[in-house]
RNA sequence: CGAGGGAACUUGACGGUCGCUGGUUCGCCCCCGCGGCGGACGAGAGGAAAGUCCGGGCUCCACAGGACAGAGUGGUCGGUAACGCCGACCGGCCGCGAGGCCAGGGAAAGUGCCACAGAAAACAAACCGCCGGGCGCUCGCCCAUCGGCGCGCACCCGGUAAGGGUGAAACGGUGAGGUAAGAGCUCACCAGCAGCCGGGGUGACCCGGCUGGCUCGGUAAACCCCACUCGGAGCAAGGCCAAACAGGGAGCAGGCAGCUCGCCGCCGAGCGGCCGCGGGUCGGUCCGGCCCGCGCACGACUCCCGGGUAGGCUGCUCGAGGCGCGGAGCAAUCCGCGUCCUAGAGAAAUGACCGUCCGCGGCACGGGCGCCCGCCGGGCGCGCCGGCCGUGACAGAACCCGGCUUACCGGUUCCCUCGCCCC
RNA sequence: CGCGGGGUGGAGCAGUCCGGUAGCUCGCGAGGCUCAUAACCUCGAGGUCGCAGGUUCGAAUCCUGUCCCCGCAA
């Protein structure tokens, strides 16, 4: 265990570690996830053993255009990473934009918090 | 000044805070792998990165040579690694012009098709019509009669293709001669075709002359013929390392000989002997005695092997490269010299927020300018300066290049054409 | 990255190969039949053939470009 994998010294940094990367996480997540959707967001998590949580992205084609698709999951990483002391902790999450919703970064920060908090309660993490 | 044509370039600038990706470098940590964490420095999307429509490099596979099939291309000459791309030129069409567009080989090699309309849609022939002849009938005239002449109608034979509302397209056009009527039947000029000759050009082709028969429709982005080109797959190519599970092999203490029983046996069970190994204990100088266990099979464990999954590394960015200067060429492009290194992700980085300026659009708040009404003043217009508001397009690298095509707010520069006015 | 299929009235499909007339079923509207509804009978409306160019006398059909939808393999 490396010293700084302690999510309350994390900051507002976002490294490699901080995301879903393995197609073998993803399908964990798929597979014995809690479900949370608003009509900006839909959010799907599992505990994942470790001290932090994990954000993955999943933004197919049917969103929009490749500039389309970035922006969203710049949004996403973006609020995932200025609201770190706001999300549960211990849980990997698949986020995928809701069909029709814009991207605004207020409205992605709004939904992020809520629904994970949602989750959590429902799979029994520590909320912050 | 107005209208227009053609090229080339550009795709906001600067600063601050918090982040991301990879590079160099420094420090710290441990289970030492060149792993994790932290810091510093400098770098980080495009003209189309897009569509994936062509062409190549590269990699793997296949391959003696050739032909057929299939696909593609299609004026000529040049450029290129190559192209279906580019340049120049030729030809055709469009435009007053600058210029623009063209899959632009072959229809006298063959086959097919050409709706409707029209006599006929391709070998030419036939219908109406026109002309000549024959025969018959009606009528008129001459005649005493026989008969003769003429007009009209029907039929038959022959000539003819000038005319026929059509159609996208109709077997050259105009004039004269000619004829029973006509016809390139003949002649002149014109259009077009073929052949020959001369000249110019590398060539496509152009210019000029002579002769000929007089004329032979369109469609090949219909089949086809001709000429030329093409092996297949793609960076998820290909290479290296390699968990786990499964597979194969070896090791981990047993070896040798004998007796009894099960059904003979080299198979199985049991018994005890010698040597060996492990443990215990006793005596003792590196040795010896006694006791217990081991012996087969399976599993576990350890090691090795090949293939290779998850995963990791590589291929991965220095290249038909950018910039500058000089030279060859009308140009596309090529050559020489100098100089620079400029993204390399992988559930996939280049983002968020703020400030100032810039471009564009709007408002008409203040100033300015012009016009109108007019006593102070007011109204309308312009959008020059300031102000306020909005806005900055199309779009995101994924092995790399050369093209094509498509999307797009705007801005800049150069060259050229036409019209009007002034000198 | 490499391929395949498809855009035609409101819906589902023919027609495209081999170019000249866009047709079928359901649905829709009007009328009839019935006491009434359904069924049935008669009549009718409704199509930029995804879009843009080109070839041709003429294009849903042939060619080129382009947009969208669906599917396949690694």
């Amino acid at each position: 265990m490396s010293p700084t994998d302690d999510s309350a010294s994390r900051g507002q940094r976002f490294r490699p570690a901080d995301r879903v990367r393995r197609r073998a996480d993803f399908d964990r997540v798929y597979q014995q996830s809690a479900y949370a959707a608003d009509d900006t967001l839909v959010v799907r998590g599992c505990l994942n053993g470790l001290a932090h949580s994990r954000l993955g992205l999943a933004v197919s084609r049917q969103v929009g255009s490749a500039v389309v698709r970035n922006r969203w999951k710049r949004l996403v990483r973006e609020a995932f990473r200025r609201h770190r002391g706001d999300v549960p902790t211990g849980l990997d999450l698949v986020v995928r934009p809701r069909r029709g919703a814009t991207p605004v970064l207020a409205r992605v920060d709004d939904s992020l918090i809520r629904l994970t908090r949602k989750l959590a309660r429902r799979l029994g993490a520590p909320l912050p």
